[in-house]
DNA sequence: AAATAAAATTAGATTAGCCTAATAATATCG
DNA sequence: CGATATTATTAGGCTAATCTAATTTTATTT
């Protein structure tokens, strides 16, 4: 049985691996704001019952170091990921219930989807997605999964404003969640999904960019500017830029 | 801090004390599922919290057996029962969010009900309150509490069936739940809240209640007739029968 | 390669909720 | 009243999650 613990670590399992590679306990504790030995823990128990796999990756015929078989990896299994992505499905259902149709502001929706998306049976979740039009994003533009987990890749071509140049016009596809701070900023200076912004000015050695958001210019520091996704205006089809992994990301 | 269970326990307590007195741990036992040492277990943690008392009853003078102080019963505070009966209106919004809105049916609605009114903050509490016109019954015809926890008491005049006489008129206020079988046989007869019924003719010593409920007759026993609450239509005025402590049911 | 730093893991404790078995108190019946 | 039920309570255990304090591995530096 999956308890509401071992569902948060799925789903934050799910959301590390999906943003780096190499996942390692330790960062997973830092992540969750739990100690080293308590993530153990969790592993183990989340392994025993099939949920993830934590071993040294099968390489049986690596004579590297001899002793210990290549330091250990974190990887969902199938089931783990069928379980990760029903939660990021429920938990981004419930942000669009909570800011769409109750009108609560991001923040709260986000904290209290946290807590909804474990309690969401899956017909609930089913009549939700029906009664809100089956939408495809979260309110911060992250995709919703469908009822099988699997995520719209229609994401050719988003990337991170800090990876756009100067001149070009960008309409923001989704911004990262899971900062409160940072997302109260960009909503004061409504950086919003879906809002068209153009790049000003690329200050070199980075510098701040400058951008222009309807009538006004803001400067972004490059931390901020890579937590803003955009769609560029095709202008030109330049076609730079491949995307990473087929993963994603928060909220 | 209130945990979950502890909310559970404090719902069953509130809901117990409503309906009988001299409450008892071996009764909530029962009516949880769990073993009495499980109860006293709880009793204690929610007394040192300060949600219950749980003592024999101060008559410090009653030399009633000389040895044990008066049996003990189990009360709540005013901060538990304040707690309780938030619990009640976040779980009855819950249903009638779930039936009107998301069209699910009774006893979908009360189980999912059971685990949403744990993380309902106030905030979300007030939003659907409102949007749903600030209901103050649940699908069952319970009422819900206000943000203050006050249950609106027009309730003179509401009994059950089976203190009706033949030939009695009268519209169905509300129905227990808590028994989905019990829930799903009457919706099946079409004995809902609100709906209009005459009683046709009582059998004598405890035998069934014939009952006409549109342009069919049922014949309900006693134990079901005792578990649906009517509003009489007055018809005379006749005011015998009073109702009991000032409690509420179920859902 | 040795020394040092960083990560992973083991050991041992704690708390909330639960359980079973045993014991103590109360009630009820004949 | 005394025997038999019934209830309440105590004792002792278990699991999920968590922690702190070692200890062991693995990496990195020099």
């Amino acid at each position: 049985m999956l308890t509401e613990k071992m569902e948060e670590y799925l789903e934050a399992l799910f959301k590390l691996t999906c943003e780096e590679d190499e996942l390692n306990p330790t960062r997973v504790a830092e992540y969750l704001g739990v100690t080293a030995p308590t993530v153990l823990d969790m592993l183990h128990r989340l392994e025993t019952d099939g949920f993830i796999r934590y071993a040294g990756k099968g390489k049986s015929g690596g004579k590297k170091k001899a002793h210990g078989r290549s330091k250990k990896t974190i990887t969902l299994t199938t089931k783990g990921e069928r379980a990760a992505r029903t939660l990021v499905r429920r938990h981004r259902l419930s942000e669009r219930f909570l800011t769409d149709v109750l009108g609560l502001d991001w923040e709260s929706a986000h904290r209290e989807a946290c807590k909804l998306e474990h309690v969401i049976s899956p017909e609930v979740e089913e009549r939700l997605a029906e009664m809100l039009g089956n939408p495809d994003t979260c309110p911060h533009g992250h995709p919703i999964p469908d009822e099988n987990g699997h995520i719209k890749e229609e994401r050719e071509e988003i990337l991170p404003l800090c990876e756009l140049c100067a001149d070009d016009k960008a309409c923001i596809a989704m911004v990262e969640e899971e900062e409160p701070e940072l997302l109260q900023y960009l909503a004061s200076l409504g950086l919003l999904p879906d809002v068209d912004v153009e790049i000003k000015e690329v200050a070199p050695f980075g510098g701040p960019f400058l951008v222009k958001v309807g009538d006004t210019q803001y400067a972004l520091g490059r931390e901020v500017a890579s937590k803003i996704w955009t769609k560029k205006n095709q202008r030109g089809g330049s076609k730079r830029k491949r995307r990473r992994r087929g993963g994603d990301d928060s909220s």
